[in-house]
RNA sequence: GCCGAGGUAGCUCAGUUGGUAGAGCAGGGGACUGAAAAUCCCCGUGUCGGGGGUUCAACUCCCUCCCUCGGCA
């Protein structure tokens, strides 16, 4: 970003109507879309990361959607990254960057960047896995907190996923994951932002996601899956942990009934979403709107300052 | 109408030999540094269907009424 012009940032919980709002801005500012989520990234993975369809895309022009197959990895660290690049390059012929998505570790990690880490290393993270599935979590924890205390006090004796990364920073590197956090602290933004989040009470949201899944179902979610299956991507995947297609292949594989598969969509999403509240309560500055036309009169009196 | 089984937290249900109740799910709050749509932490008072009785004490025993679900009519 060259300077002056605080980069665009749009967030908020799913179902909140982000994509809604963007649409309405397309053809009245020269604007190209970032998308920060970790899940429309996928190429087949369509109906319920609620992705933009491709007549949307053209009107609009997206980027970070499709860029990898379900069974290739991403993280923030490379979102981040793929995220400047693009944004430099939008700038540069001309048009105004906007970042929208509900990955709210995308959207930090783009802000304030990361510590100083390793990437992951799926040998060390294999290995890590198969203690823990013999050993349990707990007795990794014990070892994590051999090594660094300061972080393993942290975290909880059953948070396998971070008790994993930490070893895994510890063994790629030697070092204390607590002290690479130190001289980082997500203490400093690495870029001048605007930042605009959709707020939603609480039980208008819920409405509104219940419809989605509903929609998703009628637009032919389960066929999606079935492609997914078929086309051979296995239900470990990470992608395949996405909400509606963890769900579906139970539905497909296991036998669960359509309509409790539908259900557990429903409230797995409610959860998520009330996770996404959480998270963007407390990260970073911004501007809160409660319904999605205040947050399109926001966003309008920001491009049109430019 | 008769015979069984039940009526306990928003829902599904536990509740030992009587000492005024607790799990899962839902719901709420929180954390979050390359898996983040992931992962993890915290939060349980409700006329124990109504009314009577026995008892120092009843969700727990007795009586009665109401309701639900099976079976037989």
């Amino acid at each position: 970003m060259n300077g002056t012009n605080p980069l665009i940032i749009l967030t908020g919980p799913t179902a909140s109507g982000k994509t809604g709002i963007i649409l309405k801005l397309a053809g009245k500012y020269p604007i190209e879309i970032i998308s920060a989520d970790s899940m429309q990234i996928y190429r087949g993975m369509d109906i319920a990361t609620a992705k933009p369809t491709l007549e949307e895309q053209k009107i609009l022009p997206h980027h970070l959607i499709d860029i990898m197959n379900p069974d290739e990895e991403y993280n923030a660290g490379a979102f981040r990254k793929d995220a400047l690049r693009i944004a430099a390059e939008i700038v540069s012929r001309g048009h105004i960057p906007i970042v929208a998505g509900g990955t709210g570790l995308y959207i930090k990690a783009l802000i304030f960047g990361l510590s100083e880490g390793p990437t992951r290393s799926e040998e060390i993270r294999e290995n890590l896995r198969d203690f823990i599935r013999t050993n349990g979590s707990h007795k990794a924890w014990d070892i994590l907190n051999r090594h660094d205390p300061d972080i393993a006090e942290k975290i909880s004796p059953a948070d396998a996923s971070r008790i994993i990364r930490y070893m895994e920073m510890i063994l790629l590197t030697g070092e204390k994951p607590s002290a690479m956090h130190e001289g980082h602290g997500f203490r400093e933004p690495k870029l001048n932002v605007r930042v605009l989040c959709i707020s939603m009470e609480r039980e208008i949201l819920y409405e509104r996601i219940n419809r989605r899944v509903d929609e998703m179902i009628a637009m032919g979610l389960v066929d999606e899956t079935k492609r997914l299956l078929e086309a051979g991507y296995s239900p470990g995947l990470k992608s395949m942990q996405a909400l509606g297609y963890k769900h579906l292949v139970a539905h497909l594989q296991d036998g669960l009934p359509v309509g409790d598969a539908v259900s557990l969509v429903k409230r797995d999403t409610r959860h998520y979403a009330k996770r996404q509240m959480t998270w963007n309560r407390g990260h970073y500055g911004m501007d809160r709107f409660f319904n999605p036309d205040d947050a399109l009169a926001g966003i309008q009196g920001v491009l049109d300052q430019r």
